[in-house]
DNA sequence: ACAGCCTATGTGATTTTATAACATTTCAGG
DNA sequence: CCTGAAATGTTATAAAATCACATAGGCTGT
């Protein structure tokens, strides 16, 4: 019930249980496309990350595994968390040291974030790092840009609304 | 030797025995305007950011602090550096846990970082948040921004240069 | 001057986040 | 089936950050 193509996501309802079976869906698609393995750790955590649809830390989808009678040592967590990472599936958000399922899954991109800072809510959009003042910093610079972290941190309208009622 | 202003900063030598002197005198000079306190500590770790020009972890500038004859425990670096952040004199780079000097000082601004993966050198550049695909996002959204995160990680002119020699 | 208060510092302990190292298991391909 | 690479499990440890509480330093009003 949200997500119109290129909008942003995540500070609305929508119907979780759909938007996690397609997003797992794709996921395994791509993996079988490109020869990579969704294994039952990876599966899970990416799972909890849709059901959940907000940024959690590496130690809360750990306590999920143990009790899913996955291993229970932070090895674990972060192994699949730096494997869907690597693949787009999720992305770590710096400013919380959390991470998120993408909400653009298959799509390269380069993602931006917007962070609720009173409820923590993520919502996800799209970032232009070669365009813009960033872009033309670097150009001018000559430095060559692999990678970026774009995220504002602020108020999302639900929190706006009950900041000043 | 560098900096003319608006460019970037941070891939080019210069003497720092200046810049550095500048900025603490500027840093002092805004303290006495708006009475904010630039005590021993504060001050020591402006200057050892300054110097150093690149970014430090706060353990990193804890060592100095404790040769420096200063507190030997994590809170007192932190506490500097939450000073010195929340007036704007330095940064904390989320990609890196770490922090630097901000080149830019007294003026009000939204800071955006490059950063090479090879040697760990920052330059600090300007963004626009509000301007480009994550200011329409957030208006779309109707998401308030306070704060902003630019983080690019790539590599710097010297580092290209190593890459494909 | 000095009493009172607020801010800053010092210190010990702990929590949270992340990685290293190594043994064991799983699985695709020959 | 065998084999080697990839994935998992586990122990231990490192790195980053915060909590809690005691002490010291600096303003302010009297």
């Amino acid at each position: 019930m949200s997500s119109r193509t290129g909008a942003p996501v995540g500070f609305d309802l929508h119907d979780h249980s759909i938007c996690v079976a397609d997003a797992v869906a794709t996921a395994e698609a791509r993996c079988a496309a490109e020869g990579l393995r969704l294994t039952p750790v990876r599966r899970k955590v990416l799972e909890v990350l849709l059901q959940e649809h907000r940024a959690m830390g590496a130690y809360a989808i750990l306590d999920i595994l143990r009790r899913a009678g996955f291993g229970s040592q932070p090895p674990v967590a972060y192994r699949a968390l730096d494997f869907l990472a690597e693949h787009g599936f999720v992305h770590k958000i710096e400013r919380l040291n959390a991470f998120v399922a993408c909400t653009h899954p298959g799509e390269e991109h380069s993602p931006a974030f917007m962070i609720c800072r009173l409820c923590d809510a993520v919502a996800e959009a799209h970032s232009a790092p070669s365009k813009g003042a960033l872009g033309a910093a670097a150009r001018a610079a000559g430095f060559q840009i692999e990678r970026t972290v774009v995220e504002a941190e602020g108020l999302c309208p639900a929190c706006l609304d009950k900041d000043r009622p």
